[in-house]
RNA sequence: GGUGCGUUAGUUCAGCUUGGUUAGAAUACAUGCCUGUCACGCAUGGGGUCACGGGUUCGAGUCCCGUACGCACCGCCA
């Protein structure tokens, strides 16, 4: 037996017992003829002492140990002389009387505690040596506790956990897929899920009725903090349902997390917001609602009221109103303009109005504006003595809502109103069905195409598809979209109109998408589902600012596992037996 | 595809604005001393292709251009 004890549970009241103790040396006290060593596990630290009545031989050995050393200690737990209150083990230590180095270790090349020395580029290339660390095991421990949460909850819902296959087919709808070649089918190729969506319907088709999986994902396109080519998604699908339906039960499993994981009560039912509503209010189909501060519109106010040419010239004027900001100096509001002029931004500029402690405005377009029309625009704003009104203008509204939706988030963390231990939760409901694609030249489904339009729009579907909306809805969390899903399509006609009006012709349809349109023809029920993105969940619970640090082994920026060095080149041998041959771009 | 920032000791960084003797600090590492450390202390020591390539210059870690890599973001992510 390697041990009777782990490296977290001794306390005093253990005191005189006898235990073998195994794990990773995480330092060594000299102090001469007293030696103290840290030991680690996964449960804790405890520490090891030899003292001057040591043998010899056992205080050799202990001085040779070095840092992550793995090594095994017997000894009796004693009472500290000096305890130490920041371990929870602090007021025992082991009196070692045999040691047994099990392997030694190079010096790694950054320190292993809380605090590591290391930046994420050498922590990931050794990220092994990074997940001793019990800040990064936390985060994985987190993450166990949820998924065991989440089939709890599901199963006593009468889900089943059903597993989908990871080589699949290659739709180009949507994100880019990964491909994996086939050696038996030579030329032709699997694609990996960029989520189970089309098989999950099928299981409905098969009367499976409640499904969930805990399952990875694949999309091929650039990463960032919050986006991985590989990401894990708990995806649900439930048969005879209506929307309100699924955001009852998927809204009581967010509450069961938050109590079981956070120790945090959602009593309230959480706020719904419609799409438009959210874009009006807040620029953003994920608003953060930690804080308010919601756009007002001031083209009435502010167009043809004064001689200022941009605002007469524009077609859409809004400002937010920033709660006792009115302190902020010349040079505050020169930084905040230079941080809406960013590119990637794109303001042209920033217009704000102080109120002064006697009610007047005080702005920066004062000399083109009466002090009436200034006060109207106060009162428009809501705003108070003390508060800074912070305007943007331009030709075209959206544009102009998702920059004022970047300042507000900027003035919300610049006033502290974006606790990571504050949660606020909402739905965004009635999502658009369709977007316009510029670069394609034509409509996309904002969802996916197999998302069911609102009942009362479908006749809009042959008159004004783009003014369609569908059956869709997010769950937002400070901003963050944890979570989305839809009522899906049942019917194989409307399925087809669909397919239609995103400009598949009917041949290109049938050979994609004809195996859920014939699966449609045998008595689907209606049916519908959602994803949570279980690594945001995870970061949102841990105060993470990326999914990274709740990944064990995550990617890099440009999609490289810097540790096993992936991907890489095949041999020769590999790609003739997968009859493939490499065209690269020209070397430089 | 694009923008910004970065790359100097094992590691984290300073040095670059204003080019000029032997490139520093902290930490880690090694050696020695130390009977209660726990961010131990004290002393000594080793450790550098200043990412790579080119240019400007009498002279480049420092200025310019390019490349690679890293991070953040825009586009993209049905």
């Amino acid at each position: 037996m390697y041990r009777t004890k782990t490296c977290g549970e001794l306390r005093l009241a253990d005191k005189g017992q006898r235990v073998t103790l195994a794990g990773w040396v995480q330092s060594v006290h000299n102090l001469g003829a007293l030696t103290f060593v840290d030991l680690r596990d996964r449960y804790g630290i405890t520490q090891l002492a030899f003292t001057e009545d040591a043998p010899e031989e056992l205080k050799r050995q202990a001085g040779k140990l070095g840092r992550e050393f793995v090594v095994q200690a017997t000894g009796v737990v004693e009472e500290r002389y000096s305890k130490n209150k920041n371990l929870p083990t602090g007021d025992i230590e082991i009196l070692v009387s045999e040691l047994t180095i099990l392997n030694e270790s190079l010096t790694p090349p950054f320190t292993i505690e809380e605090e590591s020395d290391g930046g994420d580029d050498i922590r990931m290339k050794y990220r092994y040596l990074d997940l001793r660390r019990p800040v990064v095991r936390k985060n994985l421990e987190l993450r166990h506790r949820m998924t065991m949460e989440v089939r709890r909850y599901l199963d006593s819902k009468g889900f089943l956990e059903i597993e989908t296959p990871m080589l699949i087919g290659s739709t180009p709808e949507g994100a880019r897929d990964f491909v994996v070649p086939s050696r038996m089918n030579p030329g032709q190729f699997y694609a990996l899920p960029q989520s189970p969506q089309t098989l999950k319907q099928l299981l409905m088709v098969a009367g499976m009725d409640r499904y969930f999986q805990i399952v990875k994902c694949f999309r091929d396109e650039d990463l960032r903090a919050d986006r991985q080519p590989e990401f894990t998604q708990i995806d649900c699908e439930m048969s005879f349902v209506e929307q309100e339906d699924i955001i009852q039960l998927f809204e009581g499993m967010a509450k069961h997390l938050f109590r079981e994981l956070r120790g945090v009560e959602l009593t309230e039912p959480f706020p719904r917001m419609s799409w438009d509503e959210a874009m009006r209010l807040y620029g953003s189909d994920k608003p953060d609602t930690r804080f308010g501060m919601p756009f007002v519109e001031l083209m009435d106010e502010l167009k043809g009221t004064g001689e200022f040419s941009v605002f007469n010239d524009a077609a859409f004027i809004a400002g937010i109103c920033a709660e006792g900001q009115a302190v902020y100096t010349r040079k505050q509001l020169d930084q905040l303009t230079d941080f809406v002029k960013r590119p990637q931004i794109g303001a042209k500029g920033l217009v704000y109005a102080r109120v002064q402690e006697d009610g007047s405005v005080k702005s920066s377009v004062d000399k083109f504006y009466t002090p009436e029309v200034l006060n109207r625009l106060r009162d428009k704003m809501n705003a108070k003595a003390g508060d800074l009104i912070l305007i943007l203008s331009g030709d075209d509204a959206m544009r102009v809502r998702k920059q004022l939706c970047e300042l507000r988030l900027e003035m919300g963390s610049r006033m502290g109103l974006r606790d990571k231990n504050k949660f606020s939760l909402l739905w965004v409901v009635d999502f658009p069905m369709f977007e316009w694609s510029e670069e394609e030249g034509r409509l996309m489904a904002m969802h996916h195409p197999f998302t069911h339009p609102k009942n009362e729009d479908i006749p809009l579907l042959d008159t004004n598809p783009a003014a369609v909306r569908a059956d869709a809805y997010d769950m937002v969390c400070n901003g963050v979209e944890v979570g989305g899903g839809s009522i899906r399509i049942h019917d194989q006609a409307l399925q087809a109109k669909m397919f239609e009006i995103l400009g598949f012709t009917p041949e290109k349809a049938q050979q994609q998408f004809g195996f859920l349109m014939n699966a449609f023809k045998y008595g689907a029920p209606p049916h519908g589902g959602l994803a949570y993105g279980l690594d945001r969940w995870v970061s949102l619970f841990a105060g993470l600012d990326s999914i990274r640090d709740c990944i064990a082994f995550p990617k890099n920026n440009s999609g490289r596992d810097v540790m096993l060095d992936a991907p890489g080149a095949l041999d020769k041998s590999q790609l003739d037996e997968l009859c493939l041959e490499l065209r690269l771009p020209e070397e430089k």
